[in-house]
DNA sequence: GAGCTACTTGCGATTAATTCGCAAGCATAC
DNA sequence: GTATGCTTGCGAATTAATCGCAAGTAGCTC
């Protein structure tokens, strides 16, 4: 099993040995990020502790709000820069939904979006709903879809049954 | 004769035409907007009239620029309003392409899109491309995809040549 | 064709989300 | 330890869209 994954997986039963097996997981994004010329600071790790904490969709204020709990003064902008970052590394991806700001989550948490027009429900769902589209984009148009990076818009079971 | 001349009357020429058939459908239009409780104003007649005038995806600021040409006094906000009320009666379509400003464009030039990450190439594509998503996410979710209004994220062949 | 009513507009202010520039700070390599 | 250059805090700037309000006007009514 993944190491990011594992690490994830884990519930607040014990928060304790939550917090240990993420920080191994953090160790090793932080070692792929120096191995890419970045460094590992304070900053970064709080961001990281964040995404790891848990598994929804986050926009960066929220992700701020967490990490302000334990350093109040790391910055909007450095947040902004940091998820930038993690995700040119393929560490999270990020997810417009509808017309809200973006989400972030850990990449390997990776999955399709379903997000109702009228009522903004979110559905996730597993990539498999795409194979027919990733194939068929990928014969006609050489094109390579990315699942995770778009939300597909449309109405929910709720919002039709009431129309 | 003179060339230019030649080619500004044809062009002016077919410009009437183009308008006069144009305006048929503009009315047909005002008048659902009347059916629903709305009024046949100078703005959006002009708002029409560029969404009519040619098909690509403009936004709300292009239109804007295109309906000064005729009446520079129309504001942008009074462009965004008509949008929402065009959009919301069907007649338009807006879709988020990547991170820019939302497009518009008529509902009867409905298409997918599919647009790089890398290059922001906007691809557009038949419906048909979407059938099997479509099928799988009604049985399964019992969501109804409106494949119009979101842009499918991935890589071009161009971009994908290059690495 | 005058008058009423409610829909629309122009305009500026405001919000929301993100990006940018810059000087100071600090993580690493050596 | 010191130099290098990645990072940060901070505020200002940008971008896209929305809002509140008073003035304007489309379209119905008589």
């Amino acid at each position: 099993m993944h190491l990011l994954y594992a690490a994830s997986v884990a519930d607040e039963a014990s928060d304790v040995a939550t917090e240990r097996a993420n920080r191994e997981a953090i160790d090793e994004v932080l070692a792929l990020v120096r191995r890419n010329g970045g460094r590992a600071t304070p900053a970064r790790r709080l961001l990281l502790n964040a995404l790891f904490g848990n598994r929804e969709h986050r926009s960066a204020e929220e992700l701020a709000a967490e990490v302000h709990d334990r350093a109040p003064d790391v910055h909007l902008s450095t947040i902004y820069r940091n998820l930038e970052e993690l995700e040119r590394l393929g560490v999270i991806d990020s997810t417009r939904l509808g017309s809200g700001p973006a989400t972030y989550h850990l990449a390997s948490a990776a999955h399709g979006h379903l997000v109702c027009e009228q009522c903004a429900a979110m559905i996730e769902v597993p990539d498999e709903i795409f194979t027919d589209l990733v194939r068929v984009a990928g014969t006609e148009y050489g094109f390579a879809i990315n699942p995770h990076r778009f939300a597909v818009t449309g109405r929910c079971a709720d919002c039709r049954a009431k129309a």
